[in-house]
RNA sequence: GCGCCCUUCGUCUAUCGGUUAGGACGACAGCCUUUCACGUUGUAAAGACGGGUUCGACUCCCGUAGGGCGCGCCA
């Protein structure tokens, strides 16, 4: 029997979860759920002066939103330092490591030095064999990996295939700090062994770190986790995210109105596929996911895709999750608050009659938002450009026809109401449109909405009418 | 500068040596229609370039160009 496979998700609070970490989430995530596996949560926390806490509850929140949740508690690498130092130190005891004197100024000298003189920029490893007896007076060491110079480090990886680093290639990085401070590659080797991680699944951007961290766990005998890299995901400019466009955080996307399952089958669409497979539900995602599938060449982020299926989420989903949604929704949102206000003073029923409307013409919550607005108008309705031209003579004249028609009406529901309007229209010799839209105009203020029966319908009775008065 | 990686329609991608190079978004045009959407039909749109290998390359190899990532006592 195989073990299970144990994915890490591994984030620095230094900011918002952003769209590419998300996608790094979504796929430990589904390779988890998809092998009966775990997904861990570590917080890479071991940056004193940029790591914060509200980074740390603005990525829980997100993963949260996202519905990617983890298992167990999350980890805070912080918290084992001690842990880091105890393997620095064996590593020194085992010859992989050793103290190196050289002050931040002078490895700085020694960068700029390299770069002047174009040659690769890389610690010459002037302690590397130098008897710690010539250290000078009063320096705190530093301590570094002793990595090897010769032949080449060896990365089997899902995405990338097999990737080989010249070894000479890779200088001798400090893994403990002056401060005594582990730093991150250790840190990462010694927790992702300690957590029993067996696939490693982050951007490419650590793909050289790989190299390094497989020397490390060579050098503590220890097996090295499967791996896997994927490609980063870019603006639509082919250059790195900006904050312009798609570098937000997650909750960012909930404040534009997208629904989680939206951003997920978005997110799963970039660097991975399954045949044409364009649209498909996180079981689905769960059931075909596989590490061999995710691509090598990095992505760029498109906003008209991602709405498209996020209209194509809200169409679909039934009325009650959507509203549910939208009510989870509104707090994120500029306005929201007071809609939500609205709709619990008594516009919820009104509001909820009109969603199965809303919905077919909504690409974001946010424009579910925009096109609810003309429920909770207070008369006398402000009309907008297209909606003034529209209640010209001509179209006053139209309203004033069919009003006392809508009074007579018996029954005040969308069908009756149709059927009663499309009589008068075709006695008086009106097209419908020449009907519809004078009505549009002045029951929303907008020349479109939901279909105009159902606003009638929806407004109720008294509030229609009165309306439809108003301009008149 | 050094190392690694990438390159199929505008975008996301399928293809895993033999296809009229497929799908989706977007675009455009038509249909549907009370507006806007939805839906539907159709059109345009791609293998970066140059060499090989092969009976046959988008698929394999080499080079060129372009792009990305990495090269911290950051993670």
């Amino acid at each position: 029997m195989s073990s299970p496979v144990i994915t890490r998700f591994a984030p620095s609070p230094t900011g918002f979860l952003h769209i590419g970490g998300a996608r790094t989430a979504l796929f430990n995530w589904a390779f988890a759920r998809h092998t009966g596996g775990k997904m861990l949560l570590r917080i890479e926390d071991t940056d004193r002066e940029r790591s914060t806490e509200a980074a740390i509850t603005a990525i829980l929140d997100g993963l949260t939103w996202l519905g990617l949740g983890w298992d167990g508690e999350a980890v805070s690498q912080f918290a084992r330092a001690e842990r880091h130092r105890a393997v620095a130190n064996e590593l020194l005891q085992r010859g992989k490591a050793y103290y190196c004197y050289c002050s931040p100024q002078e490895l700085e000298a020694m960068r700029a030095r390299a770069e002047a003189e174009k040659r690769p920029v890389r610690y010459d490893g002037t302690w590397r064999d130098r008897d710690p007896k010539d250290a000078p007076e009063g320096v705190k060491p530093v301590i570094r990996f002793k990595a090897p110079q010769e032949g080449e480090t060896v990365i089997h990886d899902h995405a990338q295939g097999r990737v080989v680093i010249p070894n000479k290639d890779l200088d001798d990085l400090i893994i403990l700090r002056s401060d005594g401070n582990p730093t991150y590659n250790l840190s990462v080797v010694v927790d992702d062994h300690d957590m029993g991680v067996t696939h490693i699944i982050r951007g490419v951007d650590h793909l050289t770190n790989a190299a390094r961290q497989t020397q490390i766990y060579l050098a503590m005998g220890w097996q090295v986790p499967d791996m896997t890299h994927v490609p980063l995901i870019h603006g639509p400019d082919g250059a790195k995210l900006s904050k312009r466009h798609g570098a937000l955080g997650v909750e960012a996307y909930r404040a534009m109105g997208y629904l989680p399952a939206a951003l997920r089958n978005y997110l799963a669409r970039l660097g991975w596929s399954h045949g044409d497979d364009e649209i498909f539900s996180t079981e689905q995602l769960v059931e075909w996911f596989s590490l061999d599938a995710i691509g090598k060449s990095a992505a760029r982020f498109d906003f008209a895709k991602l709405e498209n299926l996020n209209g194509h989420y809200i169409r679909h989903t039934p009325d009650a999750v959507l509203l549910k949604e939208f009510l989870a929704f509104l707090p994120h949102v500029e306005g929201g608050p007071e809609m939500l206000k609205a709709l619990e003073g008594g516009r919820m029923a009104a509001f909820a009659k009109a969603l199965p409307g809303l919905k077919e013409r909504a690409k974001t919550l946010v424009e579910l938002m925009t096109n609810a607005a003309f429920l909770f108008a207070v008369r006398p309705l402000a009309l907008d450009d297209k909606a003034r031209a529209l209640l010209n003579d001509e179209g006053k004249a139209a309203l004033r026809g069919v009003l006392p028609v809508l009074k007579a009406a018996a029954d005040w529901q969308a069908p009756a109401l149709e059927a009663a309007v499309k009589a008068h229209a075709e006695q008086a010799g009106l097209k419908l449109g020449k009907l519809a839209q004078p009505l549009r105009a002045a029951l929303t203020g907008t020349s479109t909405s939901p279909g105009i029966f159902d606003v009638l319908e929806v407004l109720g009775r008294d509030e229609a009418l009165a309306r439809l008065a108003d301009p008149l």
